[in-house]
DNA sequence: ATGAAAGCGCTAACAT
DNA sequence: ATGTTAGCGCTTTCAT
């Protein structure tokens, strides 16, 4: 068998096949302006098209249309863990019944504003972003290109968008305050070193700064690459350190330094409080179970309904639309 | 401020501010026909698109072009786990410089050939997908659209599809193997629950029933959904079951009932014998360490200079393209 | 009830 | 060295 470029079937080709024209199979397949053609038309159209294995151009609709049915979000995002791309699932669900396509874009860019420039470039329905990415000018880029919906998921309202916020830093707010609560007096503020966590890492350390100029302890930011021989390095620094407690950045980070603190003689949480952030299942399943930060965010069907309204709505006002709360979960890592 | 509208800015505008013409435009910042163009126009053409902030439209590049840019995976991969997505990031940065925009399609669907459908629509340059969703409807349906390269990861080669073979009925297997070689007789193996997992199950339970077959020892499924919950439910049931042994789908799956094992007092390894599958970090975290069986596949970056290769080279014929070898990593649990 | 035709934004073959 | 133009596949207004 040789592989040969198949023939591109196009809507002219189920047209001359059902012997009609190509307004009239743009009518049937879409089943836009019902009534108008007659059901053994209608039912010709459909057997041409499904004898000739027809499958419409989305670039060609798009085009046409003006604006596509995408929606786009950082892949960044399903990388954050399970709790994530659970709730992305959700969403994907619900912006599929409005007719929408989730994309989650793989790109990563240090700038901003090329980042937005790939995403503008495929024109989507909607994008959501972390608002950390999203600078003025990337902002300004997206909605010149007709993006209608920018959406941020950030810490604070982002001029010129829909903002959901999410404050990260309240995550380092609240870890800190607890710990300090506890006693703790010397915390170490774990920093991922791996691509894309350093903003939202950024934002968990301020909060953790700003708690602790309340509260009177002292932040040490402390860089931990996920990796068993990294967590060891740290873990052995710790002796000299004078620490007696750390935030993790999140449960990943925190379980695998708690590891490497047990390895190395270190009690938690008798000798270093440990807190996490995301609440996922796996803190639950450490020993000692971890204490987290968790976030309540609005369900991703939920979000999927907003979308869709606000692409609706072209003239909706940017704005906040919703706070994520963040709440302390206590067990027995602190 | 109000909303409105943003005026959008083509190609013809760059032109008509730069005092040339659309093509010049295109040759320009498409940088095609070095030498064409005069310095001094560049920058005039440069300028004037900067200055207006034009985005090019990649619906109507790609409409132009017959293809499109886009390299689709359905974003189910990316939801496995830790290993996998640094694996993803890395195949996107290849992608990237080879000129591709790496995209995770959210959707789901029953049917594979309304999944395929989906996808065709896109017009991708390439789709990486699990084989078990690839049909021959499915890839002809693909082809049929004019998407060059289909690339199926998947157990066995997938007719009319380049294949890159995982064998999860592998990981079974090796994980009954060694049980059995280590005096295990009666071992359950978890079948998750969650969507998107039952075709990897599948296939993970079919390679354990044959290692089974041929070391004498019994196979149970078990159903476990991941929530804390359910696996005490499991572990309560353990005690009048008589199985020495788990297989636990994955590292994930594996922990989570290995903890809710112990809480039910049982001893791993002593009364069961733990293996997962996909050697995560955590896998390491876990006490005890859990033995798991790895994979090890070709870099990102490899799969990406190869999906370019099939690309540009649209005559190579279908086949098996490499295969991904399986290994057990023993540790403590079994 | 159906068809003809314009045009979305872009690129490349062909003029000049 | 630059411009003109056809046409990618689709939808939709307007005409029949």
């Amino acid at each position: 068998m040789t592989t040969m470029s198949a023939p591109r079937v196009t809507s002219a080709d189920v047209a001359r096949a059902a012997g009609v024209s190509r307004a009239t199979v743009s009518f049937v397949l879409n089943d836009t302006e019902p009534g108008r053609v007659s059901e053994t038309t209608r039912q010709r159209v459909r057997d041409a098209a499904a004898r000739l294995g027809y499958v419409s151009h989305a670039a060609a609709r798009s085009l046409r249309a003006g604006r596509s049915n995408l929606v786009l979000m950082p892949a960044t995002q399903a990388a954050i863990g399970r709790l994530v791309s659970d709730w992305l699932d959700d969403l994907q669900q619900g912006l599929h019944r409005h007719g929408y396509t989730l994309v989650l874009h793989g790109g990563h860019d240090s700038d901003p504003v090329d980042l937005a420039r790939s995403w503008a470039e495929l024109r989507p329905a909607a994008v959501a972003v972390p608002g950390m990415q999203l600078t003025p000018a990337a902002v300004d880029l997206l909605r010149n290109a007709g993006v209608g919906v920018v959406l941020a998921l950030s810490p604070e309202a982002v001029p010129g968008a829909y903002t959901v916020i999410f404050r990260h830093d309240e995550a380092g707010r609240l870890a800190v305050e607890h710990l300090a609560q506890r006693g703790r007096r010397r915390i170490a503020v774990v920093m991922p070193q791996e691509r894309g966590l350093d903003l939202y890492a950024g934002q968990r350390l301020a909060g953790a700064r700003q708690a602790a100029a309340t509260h009177g302890v002292q932040i040490t930011p402390v860089p931990l690459a996920y990796r068993l021989a990294d967590a060891a390095r740290l873990a052995r620094s710790w002796h000299d350190s004078g620490w007696d407690a750390v935030f993790g950045y999140n449960d990943d980070y925190a379980l695998l330094l708690t590891r490497a603190l047990q390895d190395e003689g270190l009690d938690v949480p008798g000798d270093v409080a440990v807190v996490g952030a995301d609440d996922l299942l796996v803190a639950q399943l450490a020993r000692p179970r971890l204490t987290s930060i968790a976030f309540d965010t609005s369900s991703g069907a939920e979000l999927a309904a907003l979308i869709d309204r606000l692409i609706q709505q072209p003239g909706t006002e940017p704005g906040v639309l919703h706070t994520a709360a963040m709440r302390l979960v206590e067990r027995d890592s602190s």
